[in-house]
Order: C-alpha cells, then structure tokens, then sequence
DNA sequence: TATTCGCATGGT
DNA sequence: CCATGCGAATAT
C-alpha cells in the first residue's frame, strides 16, 4: 500500500497537489485517474511512497486518502518536457497541474496508453553531433517564409529529423497546408482542437509511429507529440495574439515552446511579416540571429497613398474626396476592393450630446456601441467587452438628457453608406456580426472574389480568412485604434498596416486624420527597421517591455474589502517598482476594481521571494505575467 | 475554477 | 416542513 501524492491536470483546480492512496504499481511521472470532489480528474504522480514512511502529518490528517481510480499512462511526459512546463508554470504563476491541461490535448490525456498505440519505442539513433542549441528568426513576406521553411523541411528530411511547425489559428494552417504538404503528403500530419476525437487520435497515432521523418503542423498543445527526432521548432506567426491563453491560466505558448526546445536542445525559430518589437531587441541582443539578413524595407508591388480623411468644414464624412474617386474607378475597371474598417457596427462609442458622458455596460463598466442588425432597422446597444445587448431607448446614466449621439465609424456605417453614394456597387461585410463560423467566411470570401468590382467591407478578422492578394486595399478608418491605451497600440496598428500592404497588389491606401503621423509613413513605405529603432527608442524612455517586465494583479469586489485587501497586498510588495490604479473593466456583479502593476527589471524574473508572494493569492486575485492589456 | 455546504428566506 | 438562493470555503 502506497501514498500516492498527485497534481490534478485540470483548469479548475488551484491545489497544487492532491494525496491518495494506492496498492497498484506506480511510478513519479505516471498519469492515473484521481477522484477529486464529485469527478474524476487526470492527474500527474510526483511522489509514491509506502504507507509506513507517510509523513506522520497524512496520519493525523482530519481526512480520509481516496483510492486512485486507475493507472492512465505509466510514464507520460518526458522530463524534458516537464522540466520546460515546470518553468513555464513558474514564469506564469500558475499551478503546474493547469499549466499541463493547457499543454496537452485532453483527448490524448484521457485516452491511456494501450488504446493510444503510444510510443512505438522506435530505435533511438545516432546522430553525428547533437544539434546545439540554436534560434533564430525569420522575417520575410507570408509566401517567402513558406518557401523557405520548405526547403528547410527538405533538408531536416535528408539529415533525418523531423520539424514542426507551429501556428496560433486553424485558419493559419488552413493558409499553409496546401503548399507544404504538396510533394510529402504521407509525411505531413495536421493537428488542431477541430478534429474531432476519433481523428485526432489517428493522426496522433500516425505522427508518433511513421518512422520515416514528418513535418507536423499544428497549435502549440501538439508540441506535447512525443517525436524523437523532432529537431526544430518554428514558431510562425509569432506575432500573433493567438499564442496566449484568455483564461486562466494565462500563459503565453511561444514561452513555453522556446523553453522546451532549450531543454531538448532543438532548432528554434521565430517568423512572421512583422516580428514583435521584443523579439527585435532579443536580435539586437545576440539571443537570436536572423535565418535571412533583415531587410530595411518590404517590398510591394502596389502604389502606396496616404490620403486624408479631413472633412470639410461643418461636415462629417466617411469618404474623403480621394477615396471615393478610388472606390469608382475599381469598379470603372472590374477590380476588387478592400475596404477596411477597425470597428464593428454603426458607432463604436455612443456619448451624451447635453453633458458628453459616454454610455456604459451595466455589467462591465466598459463603453457600449451602437449597432443595427444586418440591413434592417432593429436597433441597439452592444458591449464588445462582455457582449451584454440592450434597447437603445434610454436616458443618460450621468444627466437624465435624451440626446445619445453614436460616435465614430463602424463597418456597419461605412457599409450603408457606401451602398447610398453607390448603390450599383456589389458589397459584402465580413465581421464577427456577419459570420458565425469559418464556413461563412468562406462562403463571403468566395463571393467576394468572384465578383469583378465587388467590395468587400471587414474587420481585422477579415485579413484572417483572405488568402489571396486584391488588387485595391484601403484602410477607411483605424484612427481610432490609437485611443487604446496599450503600450503596444503602434505595433499592433503598424503589424495591422503591413499586413493590409502586402495583401494589395495595385493599390493600397490609409485614410486618416494624422497624415503626417511616421507610423504611417513607416507602414505605407514598409520600412520595418525605421520603425522598430523609433519603437525601441520609445518603449526604453517609458520602461515598457522588452526593457522590463509587467505584472499585473488584478482585483475586483466590495469597495472596502478591495482596498484594504490592496493595502495589505502593497505592504507585502514593498520594496518593489509598482503603480496601484482603478480598474477599467470589472467582472460582472462587482463595482469597484484595482490594478496593482509591478514593473520588474528583465533579468529579475522568476524571482523566488517575490514568487512565493504571488503564488501564494487566492484565486480571486487575477495575476497576468506579460499582460495584453494593463488597464482592464 | 467549480462545486459544495451552510444559512437565511419564503412558501405551504 | 422543504425548496430555493446566495456567499463563502475548499478540493486528498
């Protein structure tokens, strides 16, 4: 008889680590089926002692041990991998149990071994020297990376090794399998959250049994395949949001995927068409070297404009003179357009004309806009934040006035407009409120593109779904991007103009309000390096990241018991850089919320006291490493 | 987190 | 008496 103790692998559990008993043979880095409360969770074993030499503390426990239920898998990860999700766990504050559910697929956790066809222990062979540890970064145009990674597939194949490459959406895949799959099909697996148990298993059994070397492409939870000869990782993409977590636990996937390949000693590269502003300074630093000399600029087949969007004195219009010539002159000549706009529906804010007080979200504080349903005249109030909907017939909360005024330009108000300057023209809308699912998407992008003239109006999410280049792309309204206060808001704005540019292949235009602003200088001349040295430059005067590192803790409830919860908080931090200020946002059913932000020098993370402080909150505290957003 | 437990409330 | 709802406590 044994004393089991354990690390549930589940979301919900904020114990680092549960005791059972057992008489089954079971060894530390076993996963077993536990009973925790009412269910039964996976869990990890990380230490199985007998009954006798039980800390006598377990003894005199005021609880009874539960039996462990069954043996799942007798040894899952390697150490390798638990050594880069340990440290992933610490860097995140988060329990190493939540930090495992969100690096492995549940479906293959719950699966046990037998009816897995794991591992088919393949002979392990021998290189002629162990790849040293080696990362790089690729910035090159979506196309050229393709090829390049291509040819580098090519090669790992003739040495014998294995590559995956890793993307943040289904979507992005989609992009990509098409072109690196051709030629190696027997030897490409996908991976993804979307296929299902029953594929998902075959693939998995595919990729861990074919001797031969594969090319995995997949999200990052697939980085958990067991592959021997898996020698490089490639992060693609890697500018992307898509490789953090939105729940708790927050973790950011590129983080753990250079931990793993350090440990593993794998090839590590970072690409995408605009790196990060930190994954420059790490170049700068001698931490990574470029696969290809970094170009000072991008080139672009198309004409690059900036126009204005100044209205005329006393009127307010969307089209500037300019644009509206462009917007004719496409469809004169049968060419497609893109028109893209940053918002969603009529007005993304709506405001009191009598007393300018903006209108609010009765659960989450945060502002309301202003939408209509699809053509039609159904009319109300969205919270983009939370996604609470209600009637427009309402009073000022601040003055009583009557007078709601919607703000701004929304890709419903750009689309209804165009369609009465121009009503023979053909649009499409492709937003979040138009589609529910990637099948839609395609559907409207299809069309799109078989319509010669046609309009396409859409959001960011519009660029996730468009594969092929058009010939016109114009930004009709991102100015109001900049109103986010987010340190990182002229990288996401310059990446967004890139992106945009590079789909053009005549003519790309920005219309806005600050012509002479450099980032759109920078973004409409592609001039990558001016802009990372002014952002660079910036980002050390201010002390943002990469030259410190943020962490927020976050607080939300009954006024007094924030505070005082805070003040406690801020006297177990003295000593260290940190700023408290009221939260933006507040979950629902609470009115008051604090931001406590520590501001920690680079190399001074993980740091155990302070670690100790953090992981030691209760849950209602929401800690964030590296936070998106620092006001929320 | 998610579940559970205890306590207060309210209806029969 | 039980059903319901809410908040706090806590998982072996």
């Amino acid at each position: 008889m044994n004393v089991v103790t354990v690390t549930p692998i589940s979301r919900g559990l904020f114990k680092e680590s549960l005791t059972y008993f057992s008489t089954l043979p079971i060894a530390p880095g076993a996963i077993v089926t536990v009973p925790v409360r009412n269910r039964s969770v996976e869990a990890l074993v990380l230490e199985v002692k007998p009954v006798e030499e039980a800390k006598s503390s377990l003894k005199t426990a005021n609880f009874a041990l539960k039996k462990i239920e069954r043996v799942k898998h007798e040894s899952f990860f390697s150490p390798n991998f638990l050594e880069a999700a340990r440290q992933t766990s610490k860097y995140f504050i988060s329990p190493l149990g939540q930090t495992l559910s969100n690096l492995v697929p549940a479906d293959i956790l719950t699966t046990s071994s037998k009816l897995l066809n794991s591992p088919a222990r393949r002979e392990t062979k021998v290189y002629e020297r162990p790849r040293g540890l080696e990362k790089y970064i690729l910035q090159e145009a979506d196309d050229d990376r393709l090829i390049y990674y291509k040819g580098l597939v090519r090669e790992e194949f003739a040495r014998g090794f294995s590559v995956f490459l890793c993307l943040p959406t289904l979507a992005e895949i989609k992009k990509v399998v098409g072109f690196l799959g051709r030629g190696i099909d027997n030897y490409t697996i996908i991976l993804h959250g979307r296929l299902g148990k029953k594929s998902l298993l075959e693939a998995w059994h595919e990729a861990v049994t074919i001797k031969h070397p594969v090319l995995i492409i997949g999200t990052p939870i697939f980085l958990s395949l067991p592959r021997p000869d898996l020698k490089t990782i490639i992060i693609d993409r890697e500018n992307s949001p898509g490789y953090r977590t939105l729940n708790r636990p927050f973790l950011d996937y590129r983080i753990f995927a250079e931990r793993l390949a350090e440990v593993n000693r794998q090839q590590f590269i970072l690409g995408d068409l605009v790196l990060r502003t930190e994954t420059v300074h790490l170049l700068e630093k001698g931490v990574f070297q470029p696969k290809v000399a970094l170009k000072h600029h991008l080139i672009s087949v198309a004409d690059q404009v900036i126009m204005s969007a100044k209205n005329p004195p006393g009127e307010f219009r969307i089209f500037g003179e300019e644009l509206l010539e462009l917007i004719k002159r496409a469809a004169a000549a049968s060419e497609r357009l893109f028109l893209f706009v940053h918002r969603r529906g009529l007005a993304p804010i709506v405001v009191c004309e009598d007393c300018g007080a903006a209108v609010t979200c009765r659960n989450c504080h945060g502002p309301v806009s202003w939408h209509k349903r699809g053509d039609g005249d159904d009319s109300f109030f969205l919270c983009h934040h939370c996604g609470d909907e209600r009637g427009p017939a309402e009073k000022c909360a601040n003055c009583g006035g009557w007078r709601l005024l919607g703000l701004g330009i929304g890709l419903e108000r750009v689309a209804r407009e165009l369609a009465e300057a121009l009503p023979q023209i053909k649009i499409s809308k492709l937003d979040s409120d138009e589609i529910k699912n990637e099948r839609q998407a395609g559907t409207v992008i299809k069309k799109f593109l078989d319509t010669p003239g046609g309009v396409l109006v859409g959001t960011e999410m519009a660029t996730h779904y468009l594969k092929d280049k058009v010939e016109n792309v114009a930004v009709v309204a991102i100015d109001s991007l900049f109103a986010i206060p987010d340190y990182r808001i002229n990288e996401r704005v310059f990446n967004l103009l890139i992106r945009l540019r590079s789909l053009a292949s005549k003519r790309f235009i920005i219309q806005t309000r600050a012509v002479r602003s450099e980032l759109f200088d920078y973004a409409s001349r592609g001039a990558l390096l001016d802009f990372y040295r002014h952002e660079l430059k910036e980002r050390r005067e201010y002390g943002y990241p990469p030259f410190k590192i943020f962490i927020k803790i976050n607080l939300t409830g009954e006024k007094n018991d924030v505070l005082l919860a805070m003040k406690a908080l801020e006297k177990d931090l003295a000593g260290y850089e940190f700023d408290t200020f009221a939260a933006s946002r507040l979950s629902k059913g609470n009115d008051f919320g604090l931001n406590l932000l520590l501001r920690l020098k680079t190399d001074a993370w993980p740091d155990e006291k302070l670690s100790e402080i953090l992981e030691s909150l209760p849950p209602q505290y929401v800690v964030t490493v590296d936070p998106e957003n620092l006001l929320d």
